[in-house]
DNA sequence: ACCCTTGGATTAGTTTTCCTGATCCACCCT
DNA sequence: AGGGTGGATCAGGAAAACTAATCCAAGGGT
């Protein structure tokens, strides 16, 4: 198991790909020379000749015939390898989940990108799979600030708060059948976030109405398509205020209850890294630059509790 | 697919393997301070680290443990082909079918290992596939000198020629119904060494006896069957005057026409090699002795014809 | 038959890489 | 606090790889 010189695989390797020593110096960036003599270093070590010479050429012999494509896969293999760690240096693999991205980072994306073209950013928008956010995939994530069973090596940096209350198409708090009191919400469908349906749970529990649960009302895969679904009056989202600024401001969703806002218990919306990451320049870059952004909306939040 | 320096990638192979920077050290032969730089060169080279640096030892990053498999992989593949090739260098490779092997060659080989015991000999003794000699797996076969369709480029060294004439047990030759005219063979079974019976029917062209075809008789995978066959007074084999000599000589086989001795129409039992592979040295000294061997009976032959 | 081109082999001398050995540093363990 | 372990670093020297020039053998073209 003693391995052969490896400069001398290479130039072998390139040689038989070639079949030709110029071509593969050529392709090595070195005279015909020294290929020759790598390719003479190789035999000697393996003991068989692996090129035929001829005055006009060279041709492989049996055993160069064989030791060709073994060669030519491993380099392939380190190559790709290779690859795969230098694209690690240089792009900043994000996950987020959808209402986040669609509603938060994508919009502010494209100043980052402006500022920092050296970084190039590849976003994932979907929730983490079953194992929460891998390191080995992605250099950072957007998650909750607290997550049951999430690994003790992933520190999160939290970014703004999730403020919860009630939300529904203008339409709904005018007229007759108004939505002015909490028990007025029996009569409204709820559209849920995820089917656990904590979203209103977590609402309830700080602000109960009578005889009023979170069990019924419509499932969506993600708040965004539940906020949509409010905006065109298919119900009562539990939005949340920074995600749904837009369509408050526009006049497309009202909070038909102001004054009842509650936190999730969740904590707030973070930056989550493995505790190396943070210590990366593209990392460190990028955190600085969303906290920056997020402060904004943090200290909006904090005028309105 | 530009390749990292191949030297520093071996370092950090078996850097990672060993979990430190001294046991790669130890097992490449070098200080630590080497093994440190080259991973070093290969961290620069990707531009991400691949170890984290603890005051005791060092842990692989994600990134490092994604480089490990691969390059653990395609240096072991690499040592792998390497060491085959080796073993052509050091091994000789011999392909010898049944007959012509148990009766004449390995009588003959404790001697020339005992001259030659640099030279590692790896004998199959079998027929040539259906494709005939193939140079990528036998250095040197013994077949006949003359075979249709087998390849231009490979030479054949003609050794002692087959003497054709039929051999039976003592037995068969004494008493009441004798063999002693040709067309006494019609009471005897004759005994072939293949299906196509070209044994017999070589000897019946030669020797014509009246109404006597070659069709009838038992068939056996191999002449060295078939001889023993006779040995047991089963019938009549078309006997190889050399591979059954030891039986001729200690009475056990008769021959009952000893003049009507035919020559194969293939020609000699020769060295069949690549043209190329007579140029290894390996070949050329088991080629000499071989040669040398089969003098002998190529002299006994002359003299019998 | 001649020359000319092509492609590899060889060699002396230089450049580059690699390694050593010493020293330094950080941390763990007692 | 101090000894021990494991890695980082650096100057100097050994080893390797490379270049450039020259040589050689075999086709191909005229």
């Amino acid at each position: 198991m003693k391995l052969p010189p490896l400069n001398a695989l290479k130039a072998f390797e390139a040689a038989a790909r070639h079949g030709g020593f110029i071509a593969a110096a050529d392709e090595l960036c070195v005279t015909r020379g020294a290929v020759s003599r790598h390719v003479k270093t190789l035999e000697a070590h393996v003991g068989v000749p692996l090129f035929r010479r001829h005055a006009r050429g060279v041709e492989l012999t049996e055993a160069g015939r064989e030791l060709l494509p073994v060669l030519t896969n491993a380099f392939g293999q380190i190559a790709e390898a290779a690859d795969r760690l230098s694209e690690r240096a240089t792009d900043l693999r994000i996950i987020c989940p959808p209402a986040t991205s669609i509603r938060w980072l994508i919009p502010r994306l494209e100043a980052f990108r402006a500022e920092h073209p050296e970084i190039r950013l590849r976003l994932t928008t979907d929730f983490h799979g079953g194992d929460g956010y891998v390191p080995a995939e992605y250099d950072v994530g957007f998650s909750f600030e607290f997550w049951p069973g999430r690994h003790p090596e992933i520190e999160n940096r939290p970014l703004f708060p999730i403020l919860l209350s009630p939300a529904c198409a203008p339409a709904m708090t005018e007229g007759e059948k108004t939505l002015s009191r909490p028990q007025d919400l029996a009569r409204f469908k709820l559209l849920h976030e995820t089917a656990d349906r904590t979203d209103w749970r977590t609402w309830l529990d700080a602000f109960p109405a009578d005889g009023l649960t979170a069990a019924s009302g419509d499932v969506f895969p993600n708040l965004d398509m539940a906020t949509r679904a409010a905006v065109i009056g298919a119900g009562v989202v539990m939005g949340d205020l920074v995600l749904c600024r837009e369509e408050l401001e526009r006049g497309l969703l009202r909070l038909p209850f102001p004054d009842r806002i509650c936190r999730s218990p969740n904590g707030d919306i973070s930056l989550i890294a493995h505790r190396d990451k943070w210590d990366d320049p593209k990392v460190r870059v990028f955190s600085d630059w969303i906290h920056a952004a997020a402060a904004v909306d943090r200290k909006r939040c904090a005028s309105l509790l």
